[in-house]
DNA sequence: TCTAAATTTCGATTACTATCGAACAATGGA
DNA sequence: TCCATTGTTCGATAGTAATCGAAATTTAGA
């Protein structure tokens, strides 16, 4: 059984959130688990092969964004979203709203 | 006379602003901007030496965050608020206000 | 025209990061 | 126990970026 780091809520710091959010494909991965209830690494549909979507899962773990709970081979992604809003009031929120409404999101989907 | 680079409204990229705003130095100077009216390069103050501050100002200005005005040979630098505010509402304001609350900023401070 | 002031550009260094494929690890089921 | 599934780790590569000091640029003023 592997401990996965999680930051504590104290301990999440706004440039790391900002930065782990930075790149387009950890806002749409960010985007699919706020639309989808804990999906799993392997149900997210991202234009990456699967070690580079493992990479940008544990960016966005180490930087307090998503908790992944494990069950046997699966890990089940949430975004810390009660954490982030107390931290960070609107932040999230704002963000995410921004890039469903963008052009982003759909050329990353065109890519795939 | 020198032209200046800025994004229109609707050319200006969400992962482009996160990712002009994930480095704590440009929070400060986004930060210190927002707090006085119209500083220019030589009046904000950063712990980096001017030719870093200029490379972050150019950063800023060119995910359109920050907008410059030019007289003479000083730079006026302003937060495109209005434009933000209508392309990605309430994003500018969570991200400043939660670095003013945060410890972030007086850590930079500390440094200097 | 010369000089001082404000800022940028350039070159170099150092460090980080996104990406992939291959190998590895852990789990559950046949 | 063997195998398929799920996901991580590793090694390599290529690109990006933060930083500094020195040199260049631009403008205002003496």
């Amino acid at each position: 059984m592997k401990m996965l780091y999680h930051p504590d809520r104290a301990e999440i710091h706004l440039s790391s959130v900002l930065n782990a959010l930075s790149d387009p494909i950890r806002l749409l991965i960010a985007s699919e688990i706020r639309k989808s209830y804990e999906p799993t690494c392997g149900t997210i549909d991202v234009p990456v092969v699967k070690s580079t979507l493992s990479h940008h899962t544990r960016t966005l773990r180490e930087a307090g964004v998503v908790n992944v709970r494990v069950q046997g081979t699966q890990r089940f992604l949430s975004l810390r979203t009660e954490d982030l809003e107390l931290r960070f009031p609107g932040l999230l929120s704002s963000i995410l709203d921004a890039f469903e409404a963008s052009d982003e999101k759909k050329e990353l989907m065109n890519a795939h």
